[in-house]
DNA sequence: GGCGGTATTTGATAATTGTCAAATTTATTG
DNA sequence: CAATAAATTTGACAATTATCAAATACCGCC
């Protein structure tokens, strides 16, 4: 675990005494491809930390799954809305790679924030981040042609593309998978 | 004062000292309607509670106002964007209503960060709410049709309609207002 | 290498929403 | 209470994207 203590220390300046306390709570957890992370009516009661491979969010309407998220290594990630508001999740967290995580439950978070006031700091860092990103995707999602959005992803976050399936992405953007076909064709 | 204090310490839990501590810093702005909070281009340097009054976040995109956001009173506003990262505003901020707000600091506020881990706890509460009241239209704007975002909004929002001019709520619908229009008419 | 299933592409058509221009209603102000 | 400006509605039409159905490509596996 010396790399993630290496991460968290350098990304979020963690002390040694806060990390050592941190990572002494987090349960190492493996993952298979199209395993679940979280099924939608379930209450998300854990943040994890993905310390390898790569999940997706999605929501089922009118029976089509419909992915709004993915999550990728060295990142922490959760169903916000559910761990939250600690109500049920109304997503799915589907991994789409084998994984390893670290799974931290929020009773002990919370007692972590008690006692390390620079872990509640990190947290409130994570959802700093999350919510740029989420409002970076709103804002293009709200102004941008179906073009521009693939384009798009293709500069910014050309990761995601070849390593996760196309009718994941179309419903990321928020078209179909037709239309995210035509865009992709040579014109 | 007395009513801010009693919101915070009852909606935040804050301790009486804390909430001194904040308070202190808070420096009252008052506001015309049309008044600008923040233009684009500068780095919000600020958080605000917005007292009384209402404002809306906008981006131009071609040339025309996209509405985004709205803030009514008792809540804490500001380019969360801009806040956060430090870099210029992509966004406008401006009045809707006169309004009354007090301002601090990121710079005080990271001061009383250090000081009252319940304040920190407090911004990171801001912060989960700003979360998931953003995850919820990101989702709806993306499921839903120009006419179920305008009922929904009827329904879970009432106070914004009516109290918000219709141009700016058909851009927060990501929808136009001639579509809005049509929307709205007995069918 | 061939089989079966999944993922992706293609085609034809329909639905939704946007665009532009103008009319009308509503609000503001002297 | 005009007079003017601003907000909202209406109409005709175009563009974009969705839908449905089917074909093709791709992949893991025996």
């Amino acid at each position: 675990m010396e790399e993630l203590a290496r991460y968290l220390k350098n990304y979020y300046h963690l002390s040694a005494a806060a990390y050592d306390a941190l990572s002494a709570c987090f349960e190492e957890k493996i993952f298979a491809k199209n395993d679940y992370l979280l099924k939608e009516g379930k209450i998300c009661r854990h943040l994890y930390f993905l310390k390898q491979g790569a999940l997706r969010g999605y929501y089922n309407a009118d029976g089509k799954a419909i992915t709004h998220w993915f999550g990728f290594e060295d990142n922490f990630v959760t169903s916000f809305y559910s761990f939250i508001t600690e109500k049920p999740a109304v997503e799915n967290l589907q991994f789409i790679e084998g994984s390893i995580v670290y799974a931290i439950s929020k009773e002990r978070l919370n007692g972590l924030f008690n006692q390390y006031h620079e872990i509640e700091r990190l947290v409130r860092i994570v959802y700093e981040q999350y919510y740029i990103r989420l409002e970076e995707r709103y804002v293009n999602a709200q102004f941008k042609t179906a073009a521009e959005l693939y384009h798009n992803l293709l500069e910014q976050s050309p990761h995601i593309i070849g390593r996760v399936p196309l009718g994941y992405i179309s419903s990321y953007l928020g078209i179909t998978q037709e239309t995210l076909s035509r865009i992709r064709k040579p014109r």
